[in-house]
DNA sequence: CGTGACATTGATCTCGCTCAAGCTTGGTGG
DNA sequence: CCACCAAGCTTGAGCGAGATCAATGTCACG
């Protein structure tokens, strides 16, 4: 679709994402095209992290939708945690890291090796906000699973990543493309496929969503997530307004 | 220096917690006996640190247990996380944090500040890989919820507990004490306290633990951890190993 | 015009929840 | 020293959300 990507006129999914997580300055910008210039693809399904392996390089997910995944003995799945477009896998402040999941690429997807740590304070800052954001969905994603009931873990997902890819830019008039088949939304949500399923059919007919193709609309993101008591995440003092003060 | 607290006799639970983690010098060693010197107490329920109120101090566990707790609109309660003697709690490397969580003490506790970031490279390092294992156990918390049955849960959990506690030296024969009530850990796993009562009792006769009092005694820890397909928590590549290739 | 991946539907089962009542125990005050 | 009481543990009966098993439907793609 997009050929060429032209970052003044179009921000990638990285840019904006980092950008509303932390205002990056020219430095910054640099380092991120540079090293967007080095991305390569990734198949639906393909490995990009494995459990108990060295972290040779973090990366940032350019484009398309990946998963931390957990496997119990028997087969069970657990996805722990979704990868969207914008994303920053692996950055870790600790020296020789392991990997403590595997992540698949559920999607076609394109990624390139963030900059290093150190290079840039802006990204740096960038890399700390995103860290504290993918704890923070951690865990809202236990709380969802330990005590929330079927119809609520579906509406509070969908919610997650509505915040989440609005932060990306992604998102429009209340919709946004999604990449999963069901099966893949109950490995996440802790449930069976045919659950799902029916679970949805039960949203769409009160008239909470529309899933059409690949693409989800929410009738009422505001009012759903108020009823589910979501507030907006938040995971720094707010230094404009302490300092205003 | 020492003198009340005979640290080479007997390391507190931190000094050995820290310890197994990332080997501590004598500096390091210094900071937190500093640090342990302002301890303070907190009566049970007492929130350490609440949800969307900013971090002041990271804070380190010297005894006791605490949660990091989440709440529903309805009141339904998750535990995220359970703190255990030793843990450190709300180190961030992200300026001005806000809790995302929060934190309330299950037990008489006893705390204290951590000595801050940048003060001793050694601590640094425990602090890093501290908080890597911290993921993890939420990564492992996520995974028991969303694909284990109630009894898999409890042995689980407990395995955790056993293999966290024995890096604070707080096992002995199998058995480590467990000042929780049977409806805290519920709260924990995600079921019902007397869900968790009956399948306490399921696995009392089939022999795989005793709890009496407080302590738990894990019959077979060994034998519970491969059924479950448990593995030893790495989160760095062991730099002896590579480094002697 | 197969063929394979995914969505949908139905019937049945079961794990874990709910409600409700006893039971045990340790602490407290008279 | 005992009576009492509040927390927590235990037990029972019944129910229901979600799982399981097994087809069938649909659609894109080669």
């Amino acid at each position: 679709m997009i050929n060429a990507p032209r970052l003044v006129d179009e921000p990638s999914s990285v840019v904006r994402r980092l950008s509303s997580l932390a205002s990056l300055d020219a430095a910054a910008h640099d380092l991120l095209d540079a090293a967007a210039a080095d991305a390569y693809l990734l198949r639906p399904r393909q490995e990009m992290l494995s459990e108990g392996r060295a972290v040779d390089t973090p990366l940032i997910l350019l484009d398309g939708w990946a998963a931390r995944v957990r496997v119990l003995v028997d087969g069970r799945r657990q996805i722990v945690s979704l990868l969207l477009p914008g994303d920053v896998i692996g950055v870790s402040e600790l020296p020789d890291p392991v990997s403590t999941s595997t992540i698949i690429a559920l999607t076609a997807v394109r990624v390139c090796s963030a900059p290093p740590c150190g290079a840039s304070p802006a990204l740096d800052l960038a890399y700390a906000v995103s860290r504290a954001h993918d704890e923070a969905y951690l865990l809202a994603q236990v709380t969802r699973l330990g005590r929330m009931n079927a119809q609520e873990r579906i509406m509070d997902l969908l919610l997650e990543l509505y915040e989440r890819l609005g932060l990306a830019g992604l998102v429009r008039d209340r919709g946004f493309d999604v990449p999963l088949t069901q099966e893949t939304m109950s490995d996440a949500l802790g449930l069976t496929p045919v659950h799902v399923n029916r679970m949805l059919q039960a949203a769409r007919k009160a008239e909470e969503l529309t899933w059409t193709g690949k693409r989800i609309t929410l009738a009422n993101p505001v009012r759903s997530a108020s009823e589910l008591g979501r507030v907006p995440l938040r995971v720094r003092a707010d230094i404009a307004k302490t300092a205003a003060a």
